[in-house]
RNA sequence: GCCGGGGUAGGGUAGUGGUUAUCCUUUGGCCUUGUGGAGGCCAAGACCCGGGUUCGAUUCUCGGUCCCGGCCCCA
């Protein structure tokens, strides 16, 4: 084979794509049963719409080049920013609070691993314009949703936590630049690390040991429980309110049945981030992230809008296939069609015409179109495509203005006339 | 970007410094243009790419590439 696809990129077959598509429309489905309009956005943005927000790493990681025109673009690697940008865009127009879905292809060029390519589909919810609680409890809640939807239950976990809790500890801490930011990975990672590792990455940042003391007491929080031990760790307007607003959102969430656990070490990479952030994970901790989001009410206005807040969050496809497949509950790689139409003899016009007349009520129609194949394979063919059914169009039963129709799975037929066979 | 393990027909595999590279499956044809899922017969289909060593490399070696996994980072 002289060509292959592309590091990280994937072929879906038609048996693949039928599955990857059944996920999305439960996907879909939930996003309408939860009041989400489908929206999508181009797939080639400026690079500069990066360089706003997202982060240096996201920027480093993204298929850019310049354009026969010169500019530099971008392969969208995250669907955030240009959703913010079509928000300002036309902001006025809508009636607020705005909620969008969208389900785009994202590229990022990193090295493939497990539940990590270079091309992937990253379903997309967002709420614009609802500043509460409630609104972090809706997105949370409808992320739920489309786990369960698909058939999960307790297979994965919530964890909730606000970028106030890692701001007020990092401030208290008199920290800034590399070192504020090698404690916040630090803190991201200390769920996969012991104390003693956590100690030794906060030292060769540069903290002191008491600083390494507050956030080694920050990171062994866990559970609902603890949150009002954060106000041990730290206590000032900022933590109080991180944490009062986080107590409301647990509350919120008991609404709908909810159940998510506080966990000081969720972090997001996005800078853009500014309060209640939140990721889902499969609870054997085997996988990256299923999902992973946050409010973010800050970059409207960064982007040139009006002050917006905002909140939404993203599915990864490559870890959310690998969770399903863990619990067994993705769905069958098959096609299938509901008619195949079988050709015996010189009667090609008659099978033209029903199968005109199946389609035209709605049937999903497959008509031989290979004359001259023996029955025998064109049976066996009809089964190979998932036929539910096989209209057999025959010399025979022509004479008598009839044809016979076949059930695949039981055998049974039954003659009908070509007339009227809808 | 770094590190480790891999790459033999479409899928899964056996094997080898030297005749025609094994088996299962698959695909096509026929037995079979009026009854499929079984069976029989026939056919198609592979040593990832390039350099080196060698009389000879699919096999050894080096580089690349892709896959799998880990680090960084992240969905």
């Amino acid at each position: 084979m002289e060509f292959e696809s592309l590091k990280g990129f994937r072929d879906f077959y038609a048996d693949e794509e039928s599955a990857r598509r059944e996920v999305f429309d439960t996907i879909r489905e939930t996003a309408r049963s939860h009041g989400f309009d489908e929206v999508s956005a181009p797939s080639l943005e400026p690079l500069g719409l990066y360089e706003v927000k997202s982060g240096e790493e996201i920027v480093n990681e993204t298929y850019s080049f310049e354009d026969k025109g010169g500019r530099d673009v971008t392969m969208t690697p995250e669907l955030t920013p240009s959703l913010v940008r079509m928000y300002a865009a036309r902001e006025q127009e809508m009636s607020k609070p705005v909620r969008w879905f969208a389900s785009p292809k994202l590229w990022r060029y990193e090295q493939p691993q497990s539940g990590r390519l270079r091309e992937f589909y990253q379903p997309n919810f967002d709420i614009f314009g609802a500043p509460g609680v409630e609104a972090d409890a809706e997105a949370i809640a409808t992320a739920d949703a489309v786990l369960s939807n698909l058939g999960l239950t307790d297979e994965y976990e919530l964890r909730v936590s606000h970028r106030g809790v890692v701001r007020a500890v990092v401030s208290s801490l008199g920290v800034d630049g590399e070192t504020a930011t090698a404690v916040h990975r630090t803190i991201d990672k200390s769920d996969r690390l012991n104390d003693d590792e956590v100690r030794e990455r906060l030292v060769d940042a540069g903290l002191d040991d008491d600083g390494v003391e507050t956030v080694l007491s920050l990171t062994s929080l866990d559970g609902w429980g603890a949150t009002d031990e954060l106000l041990g760790v730290i206590d000032g307007d900022e933590q109080r309110e991180a944490v009062e607003r986080l107590r409301a959102l647990d509350e919120a969430l008991e609404g709908y049945g909810v159940d998510t656990v506080f966990d000081p070490s969720v972090v997001r990479g996005m800078d853009y981030y500014t309060g209640v952030v939140f990721e889902c994970f499969d609870t054997d901790g085997d996988l990256r992230a299923v999902f992973g989001g946050g409010r973010y009410d800050t970059l409207v206005e960064e982007f040139g809008g009006p002050s917006t807040p905002a909140v939404g969050f993203g599915i990864g496809d490559a870890t959310l296939e690998l969770l399903m497949r863990s619990a067994d509950i993705w769905p069958a790689e098959e096609t299938s069609v509901d008619y195949y139409v079988a050709v015996i003899g010189d009667v090609r016009e008659t099978a033209t015409r029903v199968a005109r007349s199946l389609r035209d009520d709605g049937e999903e129609v497959r008509v031989n179109v290979r004359d001259g194949r023996s029955f025998g394979s064109q049976l066996e063919h009809a089964d190979a495509v998932g036929a539910t059914k096989t209209v057999i169009v025959g010399e025979r039963d022509l004479a008598d203005g009839e044809v016979t129709v076949k059930d695949m799975r039981t055998g049974e037929q039954e003659q009908r006339p070509v007339e009227g066979l809808v």
